[in-house]
DNA sequence: GTTCCGCATGAATCGATAG
DNA sequence: ACTATCGATTCATGCGGAA
C-alpha cells in the first residue's frame, strides 16, 4: 500500500483552490490564532479573524466529502479584559456557508502556560469545534475507547452468579442485564473531554498541540488509506501523525521556514506491506 | 454578625425588578436549560431562548454592583444533530446591553449522562461564563488555592461530595478532611477548568450541580458579609452555600415545590459569633 | 467500625413510530 | 412534510444493608 505525504507552500487561501472537490475525510487544523504568530498571514486582528476565515472554510467546505469531517482548533484570546468573540461569530458565519456544527470538543491541558493576572487564572482548555457537511458522517467510536474508571475495577470484580444469569428473566431494571455484559469489558467510550498534556520538550519545533490530538480525531474519523488535510501545517504534526497511521495527507504552509523543516523530514510516499500474521500493514523498509 | 437569607417565591422576570439596584456581589445561577424541566418557566425553546433571557439579564445588570460579577451556567443542546447556537447569541445579546464577557469557565463532569450514539460521545461538560459590569471586579483568586503536585490533583478530582459532607465543620478550610494532608504543602493557583462530579440523586434533592460548584466562584468573588443572588434557585444549592460561608443570599424560585423544601431548610437569620482564638466567625448555637 | 455489594438514576440523544 | 412521544443505549456514583 503506498500512502502519500503531499506538502504544499505557499497561502491556502489561494492553494485550497486547486485541490479537488469532495476529495477530503478529514480536515484537521489550528489556524493562527488572532494577532499570534504577527508574521504569518499578517498577523490578523481579532475584529478582521472572520471576514478572513470564512472564505477559507468555504473552500475547506468544497474539498470535504460529503461524509468527511471538519475539526478546527480553536480559542479565543482576552481582549480589553474580555473574551473576544470572534470564535462565535466564526461559528455562525460558518453555519450561514451551510457547515452544520456538530460538536465541540475540550482539550484539558494539563500543563498549561504559566502566568499570573489579577483578574484571571491560566487559560487550560481549548476548543475542538466539529464541523460536517451533513449529518450522516464517518465516524468510527471503537477506535478511541478508552480504559474503564476504577470504579469497575473494584465494584464488577465479584459478581454474584445470580446477576449473570438474570439476563432476560429481570428486563425491568435494564441493569441487570448488561451487567452481564461489562463482565471482561475493560474499555469504554470515551467523552467529549480530552485530557492530554500539551508537549513542551520537543527541541525541533514547537508545535501547538501534542502529537495525541490530532491523532484521536484522524482515528476517529478516519480509516486507513483516507486523505487527512491540515491547511495550516505550521510544524506538521497533524502530517506527521497521519503518516504514521497510513492516511494520506495534503499539508499547506505559508512560511518556507516551517516547509522547509516537514519537508525534511517527510517521505512523500510511504510503502507499507500486508503483514498478514499481524493482519495490519507494516512499513516497508526497503 | 448577621447573615440573612432571603428566599422569595415567583417568577424571577418579575421579581428581580423590587431588588435594589446595585446591591449583589455576585449572582450565581443555573437557568432551566432549553426544553428541559419542561415544568418550569414552561419549556422554553432553544429557538426562543434568548428573548426569554435578556429581561432577565437586563434586570441582572441592573443589581448587580459595578464591582460584582455574574456567573452563568450553561449548556447548549442539540437540535436536529447539532448544537444550537442559543448560549452564543445570548453572549452577544447580553454584551449588547453591556456586559462584559470576561472569562469562560469549563466545568468538567466526570460521571456525565450515559448514553451511546452513532454520531456522538457523552456530554460531559458545562460552560461557566463569566460576565462583569466593568473590568475592575473583585477577586479573591488566593481564597481557592490548591495544592500542588499530581498527587493533590488527582486526590482533588476524585474528591466526592461525601468526602467533603463528612467534615463539614471545617467550613471555608476548602475540602476539610484532607487539609491535614496539604499541610506543608505548596498551594497554587488554578486554572479555569474545574473538575467536579455532579452529586447523584441525593435522597433529599437533586441538585443539578454539587456544592462544591457555587462554593468556588462564591469564595473567588466575594468575602464575608457579602451578598449573593440566585434568580433560579431550584433545591436551593447556592443559597446553603452562601449560607456556610456567610454570604447574605437571595433566592428566588417559581414553583411553589422547591421554594418550600428550601424554605423549610434554611434559616432566614443566621448569628455567627467572632471567635477570637480562631480569629473567624463561628455559628451561634444558642 | 470498615469494606463490599445491589440497586437506582441522572441538564442526554437518536431513530422509529404515530398523529 | 412536520411535530410529538417512546424505547434503547450507557457509565459513574450515592445510599443502604450485609459480611
Amino acid at each position: 500500500m503506498e500512502i502519500t505525504a503531499k506538502l504544499i507552500l505557499g497561502d491556502c487561501t489561494k492553494e485550497l483552490k486547486k485541490l479537488e472537490e469532495d476529495s477530503i475525510d478529514l480536515i484537521f487544523t489550528s489556524p493562527p490564532y488572532a494577532d499570534q504568530r504577527k508574521n504569518t498571514y499578517g498577523g490578523i486582528h481579532p475584529n478582521k479573524y472572520v471576514e478572513w476565515f470564512l472564505p477559507i472554510s468555504e473552500e475547506l467546505s468544497r474539498v470535504l466529502k460529503p461524509t468527511g469531517t471538519f475539526v478546527l482548533n480553536i480559542k479565543e484570546r482576552v481582549v480589553n479584559g474580555e473574551r473576544h468573540t470572534y470564535v462565535m461569530e466564526l461559528i455562525l458565519g460558518m453555519r450561514k456557508q451551510g457547515w452544520l456544527w456538530t460538536e465541540e470538543f475540550i482539550w484539558c491541558k494539563k500543563n498549561s502556560y504559566p502566568g499570573k493576572w489579577p483578574n484571571r487564572f491560566r487559560d487550560s482548555w481549548e476548543r475542538l469545534l466539529q464541523f460536517n457537511k451533513n449529518n450522516k458522517f464517518k465516524m468510527f467510536q471503537d477506535a478511541v475507547k478508552v480504559p474503564m474508571g476504577d470504579w469497575a475495577k473494584t465494584r464488577l470484580r465479584k459478581l454474584s452468579p445470580t446477576d449473570k444469569i438474570r439476563d432476560e428473566s429481570k428486563v425491568g431494571s435494564g441493569f441487570g442485564k448488561n451487567v452481564s455484559n461489562w463482565l471482561g469489558r475493560d474499555k469504554v467510550y470515551p467523552t467529549n473531554v480530552l485530557h492530554l498534556a500539551t508537549e513542551c520538550n520537543n527541541k525541533n519545533h514547537s508545535a501547538v498541540f501534542p502529537e495525541s490530538l490530532p491523532e484521536w480525531f484522524i482515528k476517529l474519523f478516519t480509516e486507513q488509506g483516507d486523505w487527512v488535510l491540515d491547511p495550516f501545517m505550521g510544524s506538521g504534526t497533524t502530517i506527521r501523525v497521519a503518516q504514521k497511521l497510513q492516511r494520506h495527507s495534503i499539508g499547506i504552509e505559508i512560511q518556507p521556514h516551517y516547509y522547509n523543516m516537514v519537508s525534511s523530514e517527510i517521505q512523500p510516499k510511504r510503502y507499507y506491506l500486508l503483514d498478514k500474521k499481524k493482519n495490519r500493514y507494516e512499513i516497508n523498509r526497503n
